[in-house]
DNA sequence: TTACTAACTAAGAATTATTCTTAAATAGCA
DNA sequence: TGCTATTTAAGAATAATTCTTAGTTAGTAA
């Protein structure tokens, strides 16, 4: 879907945002930018643990933090408690499926020309909007199956 | 905005969803009701412990709980990690500020018709959409003064 | 290169938000 | 008025996240 960033690219930004290029950091986002998914940071754990028994939780929290901070990587609330996390910055919105608790990329630029249209059209007085985030709940109808817009 | 239900009408609703009118849930439904904003569980424990100090953490979870599952209140998740609450059922949307914390209602009918003619068109295979719900970020200009929607 | 140092990490304790457990209380019904 | 399934209070337990601190390292500069 999104093209990955190769390892200098990586550091780069990193750079960019005046962050120490660690082994780790590489590690988490190269991680985070593989995902399909929406993964919570223990399940982001679990992923990069197997490569890198050393890193820990709270490094794994506090990178995601950072990475969030400098808006390298958007956070998103979810209804079951976990944080989830999403490498993917174009702008897009979410399927949510409240039975298994995916969270499924959905994509349309058409959608997203019809609120921005909108809500430029209205005044929301004292008030700086900096994006917006459409979520779609509702159930799979067939969990193991994936989602498909057409 | 929303008229709030009496007491009888409270009390009838939850029958209806065969949950016992015990004074700790008319106490708490009434107190989110009467709520300008979209407290958490501890910001609604603070207000309904004044007038009825024994009413436990635990019971306040589980009640919220309850309405939730029953749909007579929503839930809200937030960036900054606790569940907020709604008593608006009606179809509305949501300005958040990254800064206050604060969720300020939405209500335009113009937008959720935009919106749902748009889904209607799009095809979302093996997914059944319940409903959907705009968040709208930013920050308050002046954070003492209301955002004003015009 | 090597040395320096501010930034970073590992480990585990602490905190926050929420859920669970259980004995006592009570709403709704007979 | 009594019965009983449901609910509650209190506190323990758990889950998610943040904090603390001593040791490590990336980037810089001699
Ligand atoms: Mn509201
Ligand atoms: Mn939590
Ligand atoms: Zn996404
Ligand atoms: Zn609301």
């Amino acid at each position: 879907m999104i093209e990955e960033s190769t390892l200098a690219q990586i550091k780069q930004k990193l750079r960019a945002y005046n962050l120490k290029a660690t082994q780790q950091r590489l590690v988490i986002y190269k991680a985070l930018q593989a995902t399909e998914g929406h993964p919570t940071a223990e399940q982001l754990y679990e992923m990069v643990s197997k490569d890198n028994p050393s890193l820990s939780l709270g490094t794994l929290y506090k990178t995601l933090e950072a990475f969030v901070a400098v808006q390298l990587i958007k956070k998103v609330a979810c209804e079951d408690g976990a944080m989830r996390f999403d490498a993917n910055l174009s702008t897009h919105n979410h399927i949510f499926c409240t039975n298994t608790q995916e969270i499924i990329d959905f994509e349309d630029k058409e959608l997203h020309t019809l609120i921005t249209a909108f809500l430029k059209r209205k005044n929301i007085d004292n008030f700086e909007m900096t994006d917006f985030q459409l979520q779609i709940n509702g159930q799979k109808v067939n969990p193991k199956k994936k989602v498909q817009i057409t």
